[in-house]
Order: C-alpha cells, then sequence, then structure tokens
RNA sequence: GCCUCAGUAGCUCAGUCGGUUAGAGCGACGGACUGUUAAUCCGCAGGUCGUAGGUUCGAUUCCUACCUGAGGCGCCA
C-alpha cells in the first residue's frame, strides 16, 4: 500500500507515549483503512512542498488542507467566539438584522441589486423606467452594506446590541484589505458618548488578542516562524498597552510637524490618505491608534455634529500593516440636525422615515462601530491578505467555488 | 475605476540581445536511510515558454489585442 500526502486513511491501534521528538503521543496501528487514495500525486495541488498563498487561492477548496490556512481558519474561529464572548459578558443582546435591505442611501458604498426580474425581458412603466412594482419585495431591493441602521432601532429597545454577519460591498476594490462579500460586527450602545464607544472598541480588542494568544498559541507560533516574526510580541504589547487616541486636528498637526512629503495632499479638511494614516501609526505612534473628531464634510450623515459645527464626534482605528480596523461615531440623536445634515447629503429622509423617527420618540444619545472581521484576523495572524482570511473570497471579477 | 508588474516543467523562478538538443530548486516517481515532524542521500522522468493575431526566411523571445493573477491608489471595514 502506497500512501502519498492527504490520502483519507482511518487508522485503529493503540495510542501510546512517543518515544519522538516534539510529539507526546503516537498510535500503534494495529489496522490501516484508506478510504481515499489522491488520484495523481505529480499534479495535486496540495503538493508536500510551500506554496504561494496566490497559488492556494486558485484552489480554494483544497487550501485548507494546508497548515497556514488551517491555521487562519482556526484564529478566525476563535476571534469570532471572542467577539461575541466579549459582548455577551458585557450585556449586549445579538440582533439578527437583515442582509437584504430597501434603502440605498446608507452612504457606506455601492449595493448590490437584489431581485427575480427577469433581467432579459425587464418590465417598464410607462416612463420607459424598471418597474420595480413588478419584483420581489415590490420595491428596489439590496444586499445589506452595513447593519447600523436597523440596529439602531434595537438600541433604543434593548440599550446594549450587536449584530454580526456577512456585509456585501459593490465596490470595485482591488485591494488587500477589500472584500465584496465580509464579516462585520457592528456594536451600538445607548446613551453612550464617542469615548465610551472607543473604550469598547479597545476593551474587545484587547479581549481578543489575549484570547487568540491563550487559544492558538500553537498557529501563533506558526504565524510568527513563517509569516511575520513580530505577530506574537505585537499582540502582547497590544494587550498591555493602550492605544493611542487623538484627534483628526491632531494628527494633522503631528503629520505636518514630521516634516514628511507626502503624495496626497495634506491640510485641515482633507480626508486622510492611506499613506498619511499609515506613517501616523506606523512611524510616528507604532501601535494602534484612535483618531477622533473628523471633519464634517467628509464623513457619513448620521454622525453627531460636534459643539464647534465642524466636526463630527467619529473615530476611525488604524493598526499598523492593515490601515483601518474599526470605524466608528456618536450618531446625530438631534432631530433637526439630522434632517438638515440628511439634506446636505443629499439623501432622502423620507425613505428613511422609520430612522428619523427614533429621533422623534424618545430619542437618546447612542454610539457604535464597525469592526472587518478579516481586517482583524489579518492583523492578529499578520498574514497580510484578506483573500487568505475568508474561506471562499468574493472579490470584482471572482465568484468562484 | 485608475496606475504598475507578471504569465516558461505539478509549484517557485532563471534564460533565450529572434536561429538546431529551454535550465535550477522544490514536488512527483524509483531506491536507500530513518524517531522523523515544511528530514537526509542516490537515481530518474517531466515543458507545442497564458490565448489569438501580426512582423520575420524563422518567434517562447519583438509588436498588438485579449484573458488570468499580483501589487499600489481611490472607496471603506
Amino acid at each position: 500500500m502506497k500512501l502519498t500526502k492527504d490520502c483519507a486513511v482511518i487508522i485503529a491501534g493503540e495510542l501510546v507515549a512517543s518515544q519522538g521528538g516534539s510529539q507526546s503521543v503516537e498510535i500503534l496501528a494495529s489496522s490501516v483503512e484508506v478510504t481515499g487514495f489522491v488520484e495523481n500525486p505529480d499534479t495535486y495541488p496540495v503538493s508536500p512542498k510551500r506554496h504561494t498563498v496566490e497559488y492556494l487561492r486558485e484552489h480554494a477548496h483544497l487550501r485548507i488542507r494546508t497548515n497556514l490556512i488551517s491555521s487562519v481558519a482556526r484564529v478566525r474561529n476563535t476571534t469570532s467566539i471572542a467577539i461575541h464572548e466579549y459582548l455577551q459578558q458585557n450585556g449586549f443582546q445579538w440582533i439578527h438584522t437583515p442582509l437584504i435591505t430597501a434603502s440605498d442611501c446608507e452612504g457606506a458604498g455601492e449595493l448590490f441589486k437584489v431581485t427575480t426580474l427577469d433581467l432579459n425581458n425587464i418590465p417598464k412603466n410607462d416612463k420607459g423606467i424598471v418597474d420595480h412594482k413588478q419584483d420581489f419585495f415590490g420595491r428596489e431591493a439590496y444586499l445589506t452594506v452595513s447593519g447600523q441602521l436597523n440596529l439602531e432601532t434595537y438600541c433604543m429597545g434593548l440599550s446594549k446590541v450587536y449584530t454580526f454577519g456577512p456585509t456585501f460591498r459593490a465596490e470595485n476594490s482591488n485591494t488587500t484589505r477589500h472584500l465584496a462579500e465580509f464579516w462585520m460586527v457592528e456594536p451600538e450602545i445607548a446613551f453612550a458618548t464617542l469615548m465610551d464607544d472607543a473604550a469598547l472598541a479597545q476593551g474587545m480588542l484587547k479581549h481578543v488578542f489575549k484570547t487568540v494568544l491563550n487559544k492558538n498559541s500553537d498557529d501563533m507560533n506558526f504565524f510568527a516562524q513563517f509569516i511575520d516574526k513580530s505577530v506574537v510580541t505585537r499582540l502582547e504589547s497590544m494587550v498591555n498597552d493602550d492605544f493611542e487616541m487623538l484627534s483628526y486636528t491632531d494628527a494633522i498637526k503631528r503629520l505636518e510637524a514630521s516634516g514628511k512629503s507626502f503624495e496626497n495632499p495634506l491640510y485641515w479638511g482633507v480626508d486622510l490618505a492611506s499613506e498619511h494614516e499609515r506613517f501616523l501609526c506606523e512611524e510616528l505612534i507604532g501601535k494602534p491608534t484612535i483618531v477622533t473628531d473628523y471633519p464634517k464634510d467628509i464623513k457619513a450623515f448620521y454622525m453627531r455634529l460636534n459643539d464647534d459645527n465642524k466636526t463630527v464626534a467619529a473615530m476611525d482605528i488604524l493598526a499598523p500593516g492593515v490601515g483601518e480596523i474599526i470605524g466608528g461615531s456618536a450618531r446625530e440623536d438631534r432631530h433637526d440636525i439630522l434632517v438638515s445634515r440628511m439634506k446636505d447629503a443629499g439623501i432622502d429622509h423620507e425613505m428613511l422615515s422609520w430612522y428619523v423617527d427614533l429621533r422623534r420618540y424618545g430619542s437618546a444619545p447612542h454610539a457604535g462601530f464597525g469592526l472587518g472581521l478579516e481586517r482583524a484576523v489579518s492583523y492578529i495572524t499578520g498574514v497580510q491578505n484578506v483573500r487568505d482570511i475568508i474561506p471562499f473570497p468574493r472579490t470584482p471579477k471572482n465568484a468562484a467555488y
């Protein structure tokens, strides 16, 4: 009998202490049954050699058989459970917000349309426009880009809530940190300020890092050996140190004072480019950095306007190596200001009347954030492309498997 | 969406300033060895050089288009 890598076998025998070097036990086999041989070891994609992640990605149904991808899968599992753990221990309720949504104006990127209309024979109304009255929902529908707006309604009833599930963006993004389908956790807290929000985000990340270090030390040592030497020490220092926090205004000042010249323009009012964010958190600060209080014109309509009338109570958490992993804010809880900001943003507030209602019937200050699961696991493991963090990545022009 | 790079053996790459038999490492295969764990030693096989056109006496090498992959930017998580 000739066994090659990844043949499937059922082995019966006695489990005994091993005389071998780095293993504690082994099986003295009394029978070996092969349930599946590997047809052609020469062309079998996952041969016993080092493979690039790009190559493995093209064989996504087999790559879980490598120690890299299986380590990633285990850390992804631990990360997901640790997020639930932390939020549950802190009194949050997990809310299953809808994946199909009717509002196309949530301000977080392009949406995938959901329709059952016959695309080869699209019904039009008398104005020549697609007649969505004949569509499944009787109106236009989309895959969600964020559960936040729905979540806010439950926040006004249950106080501490979160949603955690898949999210969809139809952006034509071709980078190592974007997916068309990804998982996001979004907590929302009532009677909370931006500082409460930041504290929750930091507490949650620290709990996740600590849990992964405890539960997946073998996996983390593997990443340290083959991916990035610093992953373990980086997480350890993360658990012990507090994140750096500074305002957008101070971030601009720090960047200007550094004397570094950037490709992209840098002045108060412009959004920070990737190079600015990276230089700030990787070079100037050297650890996760919370940037707060951005100019209102570069942020979403639902973020709470500060007293200076120029900035909003928003925060981004930047991680060295991956950039933004969390985006959050205090929400605009004042009816008139919200409506006026929606008008400025060109959003029809009739479409979101239910959202505006929350500010008419017992409005309360509240805040929340979104954490991209794949970006978090990318940061933890040092595996740089989120396409290797999710089992079957969906990106522009790629939905195989 | 924009910019750049790449596509040669199962994989990772080298190479051909256009010209008879295209190289290496790893893997596979055959054998030896073995308390090995992303081992060691010996041997051996394996390639219409991404696809389609074009230039040329002749193209894997030059040109064009397309396809695929990667990286950077923008968008964000």
